[in-house]
DNA sequence: CGCCGTATTGAGCGCTCTCAACGAGGGTGG
DNA sequence: CCACCCTCGTTGAGAGCGCTCAATACGGCG
């Protein structure tokens, strides 16, 4: 079960990975920005800040899922993406002096470290190599964003699920994994917010993959059986 | 005719303003980086560069109004963003190393500067002021599109036109519209293009709009008349 | 065992797409 | 100057996707 090198390559066009690597940080800056970070534990559903409040930091998830979403008027929500361990996040209000965009919450335990925003933003304004970075990865973000966005504004629901599972087959990977599916385990609700429909529908078009066998379901768990499949209905060529 | 304070806050999250000042910067960078800039003219529907292509540099648009597109397998484009003088853009790809992940083209007639990638980066890597423009840019722009993306995958084709004139409104203010709405002058291809639908179902919400004397249609050109309804039809709360 | 939240299934309807025809406007060539 | 064409915009009819509402099944937990 090897994933083809085309659809890997494809899919990086629509996967997050806001990965910053402190190590490449000079010592001194590594240690000043590390130095004072505070650990901060959710459980699952918990939620870690709301949107429209102000920046306070920035976090760097250690273990565990989160989702990353808004609010609409009418209630729904709107998933617009998965952390994984590794993940930075939290910067970018702080940069542009906006309120928060979006709410996090956490989808499993989960395990962070906070770092506040004096300190990431003085250890920012003299570090190069740690702005370059920053660069680097939400000029890359910004491109998944509009890729996913034209999903989103073209696609049915079919085809937006079938790029969700791709994309889900890698968030949910471990180690364990291998090359193997992973198993993707979220629940129907927040699966369904995040590709921008509503449960029933969601279950139904869980169905017609599940009776093609592009998917194997147990529960609440997913496993991707026919990548190639998937790849070609998801329709990102 | 005054627009309320209140929508044009909520508008905020939904506009770029990717406005690099270039007068802040040291003087010896900004000679630097204008120094040997080439000018671009470009006729309506030129296109400047396609998707899939590498990132040869950096463009500041001085006049005129462009559109930044995807297109689709299926033929269907996609306008992301409408550009208007004085915006900057084409870094991202430089950074993140992908390939353009846009196409981008003339809507009218354009003037732009050029900067060479190497140029570009070479002022980018050693001006703090400079990095530090892009990065709060960026960040708001990511902010911005978060906030489409969510209006794509949650709202109707009305909610979405409600919205996007009182963008476009923004987008084709002139110094002679004063706070006088602006002649939103696009053709319905561009528009359909921009919310995300077909022209026929474009021309359908139109005529709606108009009918309830919301805005006022004359050829090609829309003007907004009623910003509070079209914003509590936006449902962009 | 009963309860509550979650998932599934069914029926029906409305929005938006597709396909098709027609109209308006601008440009070109006779 | 007029006839023609080509593109763009509008209008109409019909179909299908995806939503809502409602009923039923499932599963973890007290």
């Amino acid at each position: 079960m090897v994933i083809p090198e085309k659809i890997k390559l494809a899919l990086r066009r629509f996967e997050f990975h806001s990965q910053v690597d402190f190590d490449k940080l000079p010592m001194r800056d590594k240690k000043e920005l590390l130095a004072a970070t505070s650990k901060v534990l959710l459980k699952p559903k918990e939620i870690l800040f709301s949107q429209g409040s102000n920046a306070v930091g920035v976090f760097v998830l250690k273990k565990g899922k989160l989702k990353v979403y808004q609010l609409n008027y009418d209630g729904s929500i709107q998933i617009l993406f998965i952390y994984r361990e590794g993940e930075i996040f939290g910067y970018r209000p702080l940069l542009s002096g906006d309120r928060q965009p979006v709410s996090v919450a956490a989808l499993e335990n989960c395990e962070l470290d906070f770092i506040s925003r004096e300190r990431f933003l003085k250890v920012l304004r003299k570090s190069a190599v740690l702005s370059n970075q920053i660069l680097e990865n939400m000029s890359h973000e910004f491109t998944v964003l509009t890729n996913r966005m034209n999903v989103f504004a073209q696609r049915s629901i079919r085809e937006r699920l079938a790029l969700a599972l791709l994309i889900l087959n890698e968030t949910f990977k471990t180690e364990l994994c291998g090359s193997k599916p992973s198993e993707i385990l979220i629940n129907r609700g927040d699966l369904a917010a995040f590709i921008g429909t509503v449960p029933e529908t969601l279950t139904r078009t869980i169905s017609y993959f599940k009776e093609r066998k592009f998917i194997r379901v147990n529960g609440k768990s997913i496993w991707v059986k026919d990548f190639e499949n998937l790849f070609i209905l998801s329709g990102i060529e």
